[in-house]
RNA sequence: GGAGGGAUGCGCCGAAUGGUAAGGCACUCGCUUGGAAAGCGAGCGGGCUUUCUGCCCUUGCAGGUUCGAGUCCUGUUCCCUCCGCCA
């Protein structure tokens, strides 16, 4: 969300941005309808300011002999009336405001690459060597289910499409790399979190998912209610990562300048609907409707150049992971029309992954400025005493199952068996160091 | 699931027979001081309008009654206590 009158004094910038997003509002009716807001606001409030002189006059009235109260308590009552009636006007054309405020985008930075679709996101850096090998690979899916480690047709039958079980060495490989993860960040000065996966609606509002992507996420009712004809009051949200939760943490907060920044992560349970992507990736671990995400947060002052320090960080901290897991990747800077609404600057994060001969994202990492704390009314206090949004930015740390097709296909073998990344080992709880069928 | 109690100024506590939301602590700045504490003064939620300010909103949330609601009524969320069920 951005402050209104930053949209009305650079009017121009916010039509490009969104035009640059390809985001469908009229910036123009946004301000008019602002200015029948404002308009109404005055007429509300002069209409209360009367209704509260009539008000002491009744009470003045009422302490001295009450003659003639009765004509301030018929005016009250007319008063009333009007005030409804301005009231219902200014609630419609405010909810109208208040609706399409939240889907102008952010302004993206200037280095981001204009462009359209991912094929103009701009890669800015590569890892790696690129493994070849002397055998026909396969796919984590075959490897997946000739090591009895990941079972996609059971999956399927149990859980619907995209539905996948993990098996034996699988779990260990999915929690080790997680847990691998997570030390990191805690190490790097990350204060760890279990967030809630299920969300009252405003923690989605606040981190932008919502109004954006309402279909991506699951919503959860009791379906009693639902049966009984009965309207669901409080519906819940199964989240899609960790973000909302972490930020929401954090929501209607003022930090003190000095407590600044806060580092948070959290590994979470994230759900996605997918739908959308019906036709897409429709094999394999790749996507699917439920992972597992360790995902950090960045809370900081309302300073572009620190701001964007913390973009730096974060991305180290995931190529770091990449690097000591020997993963060949890929760092895009993301263009303005793949990048979310809320978005100031992006990149995003390839691995190789063999099965497909290309590179697949796997990692996110996003500025957002103070587009999501304006929604969550995140603050920080400055040592001059004014108040003022924070910016908030956040990144993928890992992902899995997803990592794991980059790792299975990766480290496999001539002899169908797979290798374990080196610093991966201490978390396979005396497992091998190799995983081969089992016999 | 049932019964009862609670939520007040965007840090904490806390008062208010239906009639201007007191007061205290903490915090920030200033005065004071060799320095600090104490003391004194100012500030300490949001909006509209303005540069003199003025007005409006803000007692968990949403409605209702009333000239007027923190207070009364209805619904609802969360917290606490007890009972029941349960991994």
């Amino acid at each position: 969300m951005l402050d209104i009158k930053f949209i009305e004094e650079n009017k121009e910038t916010v039509k490009e941005a969104a035009a640059l997003k390809k985001i469908d509002i009229d910036v123009d009716f946004l301000i008019e309808l602002n200015g029948r807001r404002k308009d109404l606001l005055k007429k509300v409030e002069n209409l209360r300011a009367e209704r509260n002189q009539n008000i002491e006059q009744v009470k003045k009235l009422e302490k001295g002999d009450s003659s003639g109260k009765e004509k301030f308590v018929e005016k009250g009552k007319k008063i009333k009336e009007q005030l409804k009636k301005v009231e219902e006007e200014y609630r419609k054309v405010d909810q109208k405001f208040k609706e399409l405020l939240l889907i102008v985008p952010n302004i993206p930075s200037e280095d981001t690459p204009r462009g359209e679709s991912d094929e103009d996101n701009v890669e800015i850096k590569k890892w790696g060597e690129i493994p070849k090998f002397d055998f026909p690979i396969k796919s984590h899916m075959e490897l997946g289910e000739d090591l009895d480690i990941i079972d996609l047709k059971i999956g399927a039958k149990v859980s619907g499409f995209r539905g996948y079980y993990l098996k034996n060495e699988a779990v260990l490989l999915h929690f080790g790399v997680l847990w691998y993860a997570l030390n990191k960040l805690i190490q790097k000065g990350f204060t760890p979190f279990i967030p809630p996966t299920l969300v009252n609606d405003f923690a989605l509002f606040g981190s932008g998912h919502f109004p954006f992507d309402e279909d991506e996420v699951y919503q959860i009712s009791n379906p009693g209610k639902i049966a009984s004809g009965e309207e669901i009051t409080n519906p819940k949200y199964l989240v899609g990562t960790a973000e909302p939760s972490l930020l929401a943490y954090y929501s209607d907060k003022v930090f003190k300048e000095k407590d600044l920044p806060i580092k948070a992560c959290g590994i979470s349970q994230c759900y996605r609907s997918e739908v959308g992507s019906y036709g897409k990736d429709v094999k394999g671990l790749y996507r699917i409707h439920e992972f597992m995400k360790a995902e950090q947060i960045v809370i900081c002052k309302a300073d572009i150049d620190e701001s964007n320090g913390y973009l730096e960080e974060m991305r180290k901290l995931s190529e770091e992971i990449l690097q000591e897991l020997k993963l060949p990747y890929r760092v895009l800077s993301i263009c303005t029309e793949d990048m979310g609404a809320g978005k100031y600057k992006m990149y995003d994060i390839e691995t190789w992954m063999p099965a497909r001969d290309s590179y697949g994202e796997t990692h996110s990492d996003s500025n957002l400025t103070n587009w999501q704390t304006r929604r969550l009314n995140i603050k920080y206090q400055k040592e001059d005493g004014q108040r003022e949004y924070a910016f908030a930015l956040n990144n993928t740390a890992i992902a899995s199952p997803r990592i794991l097709v980059a790792i299975l296909e990766n480290y496999q073998q001539k002899d169908g068996s797979v290798t374990v990344p080196e610093v991966l080992k201490p978390y396979l709880g005396g497992k091998s160091s190799i995983i081969r069928k089992q016999t």
